[in-house]
DNA sequence: CCAATAATTTAGACTAGCCTAAATTGTGCC
DNA sequence: GGCACAATTTAGGCTAGTCTAAATTATTGG
């Protein structure tokens, strides 16, 4: 239906509404590793499908029907990513890249069957929600680790921006997505945490909690 | 690495190479549903690239490094259609078209993982064999079941050069790759057949019996 | 209020991949 | 041998998607 260019230009579009609430010619153009100019080109021609509308100097927004688009690229991205992870037994932080070509596949079937197979996620192996087939997100109210109440069970669900760099610190102290612990300590100096559970435990810095989505965990 | 159309055309030389001895411009246009000048420019490129010897006005070879590129893409749709039917239940006539698009993506790890995920199969739902990493293919000792012997098991590994209408005709009999039957007769006037199975049984025109392999089947 | 600056668009050019139409080549038959 | 015909290549043209450089527009600090 779309071509690759067109669907990777939807979805920096959709990223940045989400990320920024606008989406400007550069900060496409820096997603996706163009020139400013041919983004403009792009914003006219998707402009002209009527999945966007293009406010000439003024950024670009969804129509409905882009939206949909976008929401139905965001569903494959992270149903191929929960795949890799979940069934290839990849890292979490290695499956980006290739669920950037996965997600052009064109078979409504094959991303149905996909889900079911994979049982029906509702989020993806970085925390992030998965789109049903109508464009609908889960929804899950998520605390910031810098802010969650001291004592009690949480359990991290998301990494908010997280730069390779802290993936790796994350992966060093042995902490992912899923894992439960008990917030046992916050030092009022620096603002840095204490975190135990079953097997261990760790301590984080503020800068590293503020990037870290939590829910409370009972039992 | 290599773009899609390039390689569409690799696999299509490759596809005709073992079908007929020779890859002709004409029917590596009619493979991939594009003209015999499109198929020329093509040729000129990939035979730049090193990738395919090109003798103008008498087809097209593979070097090496063609082959083993040509491989790799055989290797990988094989793979991604076993996946499609062993997984997530497509049957073996729907999967074509898709592995045709994920033959495509990019990625040494993702198509180790999977093989290894899969079991390491040696042939995919249609019976054909699937090369190794480093290109070598399984092989098999089939018999056409025209010349199966009467009286004895077998099993069906293979449809060559099935049409859909064979393809349909054989689902709507029951008989699927992997079944196993006995030959129980064979008519002298029509050369046509008689199978039986556990549940079931069917008879085929000589005609059929043509396109199907099988393998001995003790036990 | 306007001049400097940053963002954006426009203009013009290039490549990959496809096409049609015309020219060329190979082949096999009289 | 040469003619007819099919296959192939060449010539020329188109679109999608990208780029650089130039022109335009929006914004903002003095
Ligand atoms: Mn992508
Ligand atoms: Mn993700
Ligand atoms: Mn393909
Ligand atoms: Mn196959």
């Amino acid at each position: 239906m779309f071509s690759r260019s067109e669907e990777d230009h939807i979805k920096a579009i959709h990223g940045l509404l989400q990320d920024a609430g606008q989406a400007f010619t550069k900060d496409i153009a820096e997603r996706l590793n163009t020139r400013a100019s041919s983004v403009t080109d792009m914003l006219k021609k998707l402009a002209g499908k009527g999945l966007v509308k293009h406010a000439p100097y003024h950024g670009a927004t969804l129509t409905l029907k882009g939206r949909r688009q976008a929401l139905s690229l965001v569903r494959k991205h992270r149903l191929w990513e929960t795949f890799l992870v979940q069934r290839l037994g990849f890292a979490w932080d290695e499956v980006h890249e290739v669920a950037e070509q996965l997600e052009h596949v064109s078979s409504e079937p094959l991303i149905e069957r996909l889900d079911a197979y994979l049982g029906h996620p509702r989020f993806d192996p970085h925390g992030d929600p998965i789109p049903d087939r109508d464009g609908r997100m889960p929804e899950r109210v998520t605390v910031h680790l810098s802010e969650a109440q001291v004592g009690l069970r949480h359990r991290l669900v998301a990494v908010k921006d997280g730069s390779d760099a802290l993936l790796r610190l994350l992966d060093a102290k042995g902490l992912a997505i899923g894992r439960a612990f008990i917030l046992a300590a916050r030092q009022e100096f620096d603002g840095s945490l204490q975190l135990t559970w079953r097997s261990g435990g760790c301590d984080l810095s503020a800068q590293v909690a503020a990037h870290l989505l939590t829910v409370p965990d009972p039992a």
